[in-house]
DNA sequence: CCAGACGTTGTT
DNA sequence: GTCTGG
DNA sequence: CCAGACGTTGTT
DNA sequence: GTCTGG
């Protein structure tokens, strides 16, 4: 599915949407044209994660300079969210269920599907956010809706079992979330590495400097397939990863 | 009635 | 400065 | 939100 | 599709 919801009404390319639809302000959602539709008719989904990325607004910081934060579930000591090895079965306890030890986001939302004129279906949704509670106020004046139990997942997905004032019952602050800082990596859209999500420390003490040595001990430790540690990662590093410049249009190509 | 919007993040 | 793509 | 584009002439 | 502004 889709991020960014595209109205079943939607006229010309759905890939012109753009992302205006990716968040539904839950004070808006049941007096809005676009949003009101879907939920009436208990279009509601919840979208698993790992985690998600947040620019903390401080007034003196430009926005590129902004601190940006991965925010997940709270986890059990030891598992780290950016490094999966310490995600492992718990295969005495969880053998027959074999659920993982890491535990996911679940966020409420609310989705439509849009038809081609091939009449292939296109899915996509938008993500339920409200005011922050004191769980992320500190970072950033909006968040999702998270569900935390099993109870709360059936409440909002079983449009049949539950009506949609029940379903409204569980959107509300989640108790508690984990988050890291991380570093300006992620701040480019177009990024895919996987380092997007690893710790960052803007402590100069114990810094590798030199790009040469950094790059060096990055290689290895790929191979390993080993965690970088906090001390490790460089913002300078992290330059030479930022994508390609893109291309012009196709009809500029040679 | 018809035309045009339908939304969020953010900012001051 | 302002718009688009992600 | 942030990053990156923002354009035209002409040619094959 | 449905609502608002003119």
């Amino acid at each position: 599915m889709l991020w960014g919801m595209i109205p079943f009404w939607h006229q010309g390319d759905f890939k012109k949407h753009g992302l205006s639809t990716n968040n539904c302000r839950l004070e808006h959602m049941m007096n809005s044209k676009l949003f009101k539709g879907p939920f009436a008719r208990g279009q509601r989904c919840v979208v698993v994660c790992e985690g998600f990325y947040e620019w903390q607004t401080t007034k003196s910081a430009k926005p590129s300079e902004r601190p940006a934060f991965y925010i997940y579930m709270p986890q059990k000591e030891g598992l780290q969210m950016h490094n999966k090895s310490t995600w492992q079965f718990d295969l005495e306890k969880d053998n027959e269920k074999m659920e993982p030890k890491v535990k996911l986001l679940k966020l409420a939302g609310l989705f439509d599907v849009w038809v081609d004129e091939k009449g292939d279906k296109i899915y996509s949704y938008s993500i339920i956010t409200f005011e922050s509670s004191k769980v992320m106020s500190w970072l950033h004046h909006r968040m999702p809706a998270v569900l935390e139990t099993d109870e709360e997942v059936a409440q909002w997905i079983d449009y049949k079992k539950y009506s949609n004032e029940e379903a409204m019952k569980v959107l509300k602050p989640v108790a508690k979330l984990g988050w890291h800082k991380v570093s300006k990596l992620v701040n480019n859209s177009r990024q895919r590495s996987k380092d997007c999500n690893k710790p960052f420390k803007e402590s100069s003490k114990g810094k590798i400097t030199s790009f040469l040595a950094i790059r060096k001990r990055k290689e290895e430790q790929i191979k390993k397939d080993l965690p970088m540690s906090d001390d490790e990662i460089d913002e300078d590093f992290f330059d030479e990863y930022k994508p390609k410049r893109r291309r012009f249009s196709d009809s500029d190509q040679e």
